[in-house]
DNA sequence: CGATGGCTTGAAATCTCTCAAAGAAAGTGG
DNA sequence: CCACTTTCTTTGAGAGATTTCAAGCCATCG
């Protein structure tokens, strides 16, 4: 239902809501920094400007999990793939971890299937064609956007959704 | 991507974002109390518990969310609707709204499509199969359950998500 | 160098959509 | 309160996107 990029807060839910509905996992090796609920709202209710900047980062998972709602259910295979590879993108260049329109991207065909709601054969074939296209590369463990304002027009991206401007 | 039902907060995410992502209106004739902004936040960091319900409220919306990105992504039509109706059915009575199994649904099949990420042909079908199967009854803005136990079978549906016991 | 997991390909099946039209229901104006 | 219009619901048949099933290939790793 999410993805994470490094540096991203994650489970900042369970704070709140103490009854799990979903869970978290690791698709690499990964360098986790634990933080006790009790630090994050003694943060929170001590430090009104910190407070507002974790209720913020709960508020923009919100918006993209929102816009994952209208790519599963409205868009085509071959848009709905664009559309998360534009997303990706965006958010590691905001993580400072692409160079230029090239990132890492450490995950394989049946996991990126199950984030997109199709199956991993139908995932493959949807590749092949933005390959195809020229839009992409995307081999190994690194993704490159051949064609960026073409992947996003087939994706038909608008990345308002990831508030990346710095917040007030 | 969400329905609101009587009493829910809605719109919280622009006290803290301010771009627009996405818009909201009204299905029906609606009473809306307008808060200002200033006031929430007064609200948030001057008395704790506020704040936290309010924190609280939007991670709701946003486990709804990811919700409905199953929903959508994983389910079949079939699924999917049982699934939003068990959801709504659930919300309205923990609103006060219901009586016993039956709500106040005034939807048209074009909107619950919308929400689906359906047609409205298909969802009209899936509509009568759903009452084929005398699971519920939905005629004119009326939608009455008439076997919860099967409805929740057959939509996979487990209510934690809705984070309805009282908060802490 | 065998084993495992991931990628690729093909063909048939299926779910859902599209297109098209007709019947109900609800709202509007006279 | 009745024509009239609009919107919503229902039905049918054909088309299409995606899935399912099945198999082969390739790369990586111990």
């Amino acid at each position: 239902m999410a993805f994470h990029v490094p540096n991203d807060f994650c489970d900042l839910t369970s704070i709140l809501l103490k009854k799990l509905d979903h869970s978290i996992g690791t698709l690499t090796p990964a360098k986790v920094a634990l933080i006790p609920h009790a630090t994050i709202l003694d943060w929170a209710w001590n430090h009104p400007g910190l407070g507002q900047l974790l209720w913020r980062a709960t508020l923009v998972d919100a918006a993209v999990s929102r816009e994952w709602i209208v790519n599963v259910g409205r868009r085509t295979a071959y848009q709905r793939t664009a559309h998360l590879l534009c997303e990706l993108m965006l958010r590691m260049r905001a993580a400072g971890l692409a160079q230029g329109l090239a990132c890492n991207l450490p995950i394989t065909q049946i996991e990126l299937a199950d984030a997109l709601g199709l199956t991993p054969v139908h995932v493959n074939r949807t590749l092949q064609w933005l390959r195809g296209e020229s839009l992409i590369e995307l081999s190994g463990k690194t993704l490159t956007v051949r064609n960026w304002r073409e992947l996003k027009r087939a994706a038909g991206f608008d990345g308002t959704y990831l508030h990346q401007s710095a917040p007030a």
